[in-house]
RNA sequence: GGGCCUAUAGCUCAGUUUGGUUAGAGCGCUUCCCUGAUAAGGAAGAGGUCGGUGGUUCAAGUCCACCUAGGCCCA
């Protein structure tokens, strides 16, 4: 016996029902357990940062990872779920700088790295404790207990171990290049890093004039001559070293209004200028080779330097086509400047000041000393032009301060040597949406630089390496391995700073000491490395990894196109030649209700899990999966939510509630047995075939990461139950018919399965209420049952195309009906309907046209009343257009003018028909080339639409009238049973008193219908009795009703 | 400056791969209907130059080019 379903629900009091359900029979648990052996399809988490609080949009990503591992399990796969933390790095180091008021490095040294770095662990425990609370709210199933956490002594381990394999490979070497680089943080940042910081700032856009060394021959001949030099980074120009010129740019030397002499490229001189100035001496970029100029500043020492050098990079596309170098602080200028053998001179200290002993900007933080710099150059009348500039800077992208580039060691891999690796890997993974593939991703891949490992920082996985005075290098592979070479057990210390710092041993090559170099890593290789170091590959779970590698389903949002969908290919690819997944899934971002970013800073953020308790997870979760396309930015907001809610889940609940209460009024139960399919009426073997058409359409769906689509499907069937088949059945269910409560049982059934990924509560609940009770075989949770197999034979495409004709027809009928304003509850005599294949509908299907307009019968226009028919042919562009072309136009004037009647008839009895066209001749059509219309014409009331019409016969009889009054009178009693609180099946007696000569007749005639219809025993004339309730009518009546004893 | 994505009703979005002549849904609004699931359901109406311009075609929301606006990414 089904338990029963209230026909109001609470969602999120019902998910808290769930999950404890969950919780006690250890349902997660169970489905891993039962799912053990059979084919893995694996998935890998990407490990949020532990770091602040879980916001909407990790919900959004946590959904798709949970509903196809879902949906796989159902499938017959084994799909491990390892819950991961990535706990290292920046973001966490800044957290902890904050809550301890720090502003910089000085003071973590000052604090002790071993007390800093236990404070970061506590903040990382901190943070995932939220996380596992959103996580389990939502019904995210993930193993929570098994997690890995990047911070783990063998997760470290294993990270080491990889390394050591790219060092050993020559993959991972240290260099001295310019690279971004956050002053407040104190290190750089890798290129992925950078991506992620991009802000909008008004920098001065400055034109300097550099004059030219006056012993030259240039300013022999033009006097005062000077270099025309652009610049937004005006603090560099107190380390100038050179100008550069493209050598085979042409280069004119131009007099301004004012008499003055400058060089710039030629092509520059229009958009510089303006017309103002004429072009005096046009020479090649390579003609100023070594030229000499006066630097603007002369703050530093800076020997041997100050004069023009050749560079391809140049461009004259903007500014002035001659380039400010400061080797310290530009990675172009840098490799121009060794060309020549000039001198890298750096004034600014690693914190972003200008050393103290620099002149007039001593002291000052890099980026404030350009309002001072412009200013002497203004009054030194260096200045040609000041501008501000709006452009995007790149910022730090956990403490926005704006980053220099410069110059300084860092370690590097070498990923710019396996690009082609890189390029074909992505070649063989399947992106979801297919356009990032070879836009975004597959571009960044094509401009690959070197991937710069190291932060000088102190949260991080140590870098492995070791180096003596000699500077030889031993990377080192584990705890065991250090052990080894240290001489002494440190097995047990834990792989972090300070304490691995002191590990020392002697130089294999020299004998000298080795220390570790003092680099911790980028975090973002520490995710990227997690599907080996998750399981502590290589020293523990070697057959495991074999098995799991590499994932068959990553999902993140589309920012981790450069991040960890990244660097989980390229730490895959290092390593093992292999990238480590081969289907992603790329989400768009989160929006508000307005469109706008979710920041703490606009006040728009919607925390989940109070989401979560107003609509309930399944409500939050339909929504990422179903309404608007994942891969765009998509709105979030309390309205959008409910709606879904309405419109798919409550009308599910619905449906089961109705099947929980009829089927318990019979006492049926499904063991009880019902008319096997093919001897149902037609109506549940149309919902069958479409249940099992939405199983199989589902599937298809989900296995090609289309939760979109699978959505709507869904959505439209729990539509096509409730609103068409339960509607058009429900006199069968209270009647007990076993038949309808098999069939929207066994609909429920379907449904309720291909819905349990996506909303794993409320189906959890139905599962419980109907399913497992009646089922001794039903496992103890949905989610431990299989995917419904869809039963072919059940498929009947044709009666779908029936169906959706009926459908149609009873729409015409119902716009029939407003436009004539004859109420659906009169009856009327007939109604003919012109329609293709309504000749070969079943009289059952015929049937539901006319009960639900309320017709006593419906019949075929084209056989009946051909007198009173107007008939419209139209050409059908679609077949036409295919047979003419360009003549179309003409063929189909010719079947617009033709004699609609006689096209009809001779199409209809010989199959085809003739027209004459103008330029053509006769064309002949088919059946296919036209699209008829019948619309009858006096006394009926016609609706029409694309080439189907249905008409409504308006005369009303005396029988009919009073067949109207009857239905009235049932509609007024069932009001009135509403009204006095009955229950459904409760019995009431009725007694009515009237002199109006229509209800008595009505209540004559059709008595025992109306009786029937209320559940009346006794319908008699007559007062009220006492006690009787007396509900309000149109109708010239009196009635009374009382619940009946009995049944 | 370059790349990618997006632009369809007041709002949120389908439809564009495969071109077909009255462009759909939901929400909201108005009117009406139905009601033994009822804080449901149905019908009708109002509301659209399918971002703009040009092109290809017998035919363009759909294909092509350019432009505009917004978003994301890169420099």
């Amino acid at each position: 016996m089904y338990r029963a379903v209230p026909a109001q629900v609470d969602l999120p009091a019902l998910e808290h029902e769930v999950l404890r359900m969950w919780d006690e029979e250890d349902v997660f648990a169970a489905s891993v357990a039962q799912s053990q052996g059979r084919p893995t399809w694996v998935f890998y988490e990407g490990p949020p940062t532990a770091n602040g609080a879980p916001g909407t949009h990790h919900v959004e990503a946590r959904v798709f990872k949970d509903v196809f591992p879902r949906y796989r399990t159902m499938k017959g796969y084994f799909v491990p779920r390892q819950a991961g933390w990535d706990c290292h790095g920046l973001p966490v180091e800044l957290a902890v700088e904050k809550e301890l008021g720090f502003s910089g490095k000085g003071d973590i040294e000052a604090y002790g790295v071993a007390e800093f770095n236990a404070r970061c662990r506590a903040s990382v425990l901190r943070h995932v404790d939220e996380f596992e609370a959103m996580t389990r709210r939502m019904g995210y199933w993930v193993d929570l207990d098994r997690a890995y956490w990047t911070m783990d002594k063998d997760y470290v381990q294993s990270v080491w171990w990889s390394l050591k394999q790219i060092f050993d490979k020559g993959l991972l070497v240290q260099d001295h290049r310019v690279a971004p680089y956050c002053p407040r943080c104190g290190t750089g940042l890798s290129d992925h890093e950078l991506a992620q910081g991009y802000e909008t700032v008004v920098d001065p856009s400055v034109y300097v004039r550099f004059p030219v060394d006056p012993a030259s021959v240039l300013a022999q001949e033009f006097p005062g001559l000077a270099l025309l030099v652009w610049t937004t980074t005006p603090w560099t120009l107190v380390s100038n070293t050179a100008v550069a010129v493209k050598p085979d740019a042409e280069y004119a030397i131009v007099r301004t209004a004012d008499d003055e002499a400058l060089v710039v490229a030629a092509e520059l001189v229009e958009p510089l200028f303006d017309g103002t100035a004429t072009v005096v001496r046009t020479l090649a970029g390579a003609n100023l080779e070594r030229l000499g100029y006066v630097r603007p500043f002369d703050y530093v020492e800076i020997p041997d330097a100050h004069y023009v050098i050749l560079a391809d990079y140049v461009t004259t596309d903007d500014g002035t086509g001659l380039v400010h170098q400061a080797p310290a602080f530009g990675a172009d200028d840098l490799v121009s400047c060794r060309s020549y053998g000039l001198p890298v001179i750096n004034p600014i200290r690693p914190d972003g000041h200008f050393l103290d002993d620099v002149a007039v900007v001593g002291g000052m933080f890099f980026k404030k000393a350009d309002e001072t710099l412009v200013d002497d150059l203004q009054q030194r009348g260096l200045l040609f032009r000041h501008q501000a500039y709006e452009h995007a800077y790149p910022h730090c992208w956990r403490c926005h301060t704006p980053l220099m580039y410069y110059a300084q060691p860092s370690w590097y891999i070498r990923t710019t040597a396996i690009k082609d690796q890189l390029l074909e890997q992505n070649e063989q993974t399947n992106w979801f949406p297919e356009t990032i593939k070879w836009g975004r991703y597959g571009d960044w891949l094509t401009n690959n630089v070197d991937w710069a490992l190291s932060r000088n920082r102190y949260w991080g996985t140590p870098l492995p390496i070791w180096r003596c005075d000699a500077d030889h290098l031993v990377a080192v592979g584990s705890l065991e391995e250090l052990s080894e070479r240290a001489g002494s057990d440190v097995t047990a210390l834990d792989p972090h700073r300070p304490y691995v710092d002191d590990v020392t041993f002697s130089c294999p090559d020299c004998g000298e000491t080795m220390t570790r170099v003092p680099e911790v890593i980028d975090g973002w290789y520490d995710s990227g490395a997690m599907p080996f170091a998750a399981l502590g590959y290589p020293r523990s779970n070697a057959d495991t990894f074999a098995t799991q590698y590499p994932a068959d389903f990553i999902c993140e949002a589309i920012d981790q196109t450069r991040g960890w969908f990244y660097t989980l290919m390229a730490v895959g690819t290092l390593v093992f030649d292999q990238s480590s997944y081969r289907n992603v899934v790329c989400l768009g971002h989160i929006l508000d209700e307005d469109g706008r970013k979710m920041s703490k800073h606009l006040g728009n953020i919607l925390a989940p899990i109070p989401l979560m308790d107003e609509h309930g997870a399944d409500a939050l979760r339909w929504f990422m999966l179903a309404s608007g396309s994942p891969w765009q930015a998509r709105r979030v907001g309390h309205s959008a939510i409910a709606d879904v809610v309405r419109k798919t889940l409550l009308t599910y609940w619905n449906t089961v509630s109705f099947q929980s209460l009829y089927a318990r009024t019979a006492g049926w139960q499904p063991a009880d047995g019902a008319p096997p399919p093919a001897e149902r009426p037609v109506i549940d073997r149309w919902v069958l075939s479409e249940a099992n058409r939405l199983a199989l359409e589902v599937d298809r769906s989900l296995a090609a990461f289309d939760t979109q689509r699978a959505g709507r499907l869904l959505s439209a069937f729990v539509d096509d139950l409730s609103n068409w088949y339960v509607r058009r059945s429900r006199r069968r269910f209270w009647d007990g018919d076993p038949s309808a409560l098999a069939t929207l049982h066994e609909s429920l059934r379907i449904v309720t399965l291909c819905l349990a990924p996506f909303t794993p509560f409320i189906t959890e609940r139905v599962w419980q209420d109907l399913f497992r009770p009646t089922d001794p075989q039903a496992p103890v949770s949905v989610h431990l049952a299989s995917w419904p197999e869809p039963v072919t034979e059940l498929l009947d495409e044709e009666l779908g195309g029936q169906m959706a004709l009926v459908r149609r027809l009873v729409e015409l009928g119902r716009a029939a009906r407003a436009t004539s304003g004859v109420r659906t509850r009169q009856p009327l005599g007939r109604a003919l309907v012109s329609a293709a294949g309504w000749g070969a509908l079943p009289a059952d299907l015929r049937q539901q046209v006319a009960d639900e307009i309320n017709v006593a019968s419906v019949e075929s226009l084209s056989e009946d009343a051909a007198a009173l028919v107007d008939v419209t042919v139209k050409a059908n562009f679609r077949s036409l257009g295919a047979r003419f072309g360009k003549q179309t136009p003409l063929v189909a004037a010719a079947i617009a003018a033709a004699p609609g009647i006689s096209l009809v008839s001779e199409l209809r009895s010989t199959g085809a028909a003739a027209v004459t066209v103008a330029e053509i001749g006769d064309v002949s059509l088919g059946d296919d080339d036209v699209v008829i219309t019948e619309t009858p014409r006096e006394g009926w009331a016609v609706a029409t639409d694309g080439g189907e019409s249905l008409a409504l016969d308006l005369h009303i009889d005396e029988e009919l009238r009073l067949a109207g009054v009857a239905r009235e009178l049932v509609r007024t009693l069932q009001e009135g049973r509403k009204a006095a609180g009955l229950d459904v099946t409760d019995r009431i007696e009725v007694r009515w008193s009237s002199d109006d000569h229509d209800v008595i007749a009505a209540l004559a005639a059709h008595g025992a219908m109306i009786a029937t219809e209320v559940l009346a025993l006794r319908l008699e004339q007559g007062q009220a009795a006492e006690g009787a309730f007396e509900p309000a009518s149109d109708l010239p009546v009196r009635l009374a009703l009382t619940r009946a004893s009995g049944r």
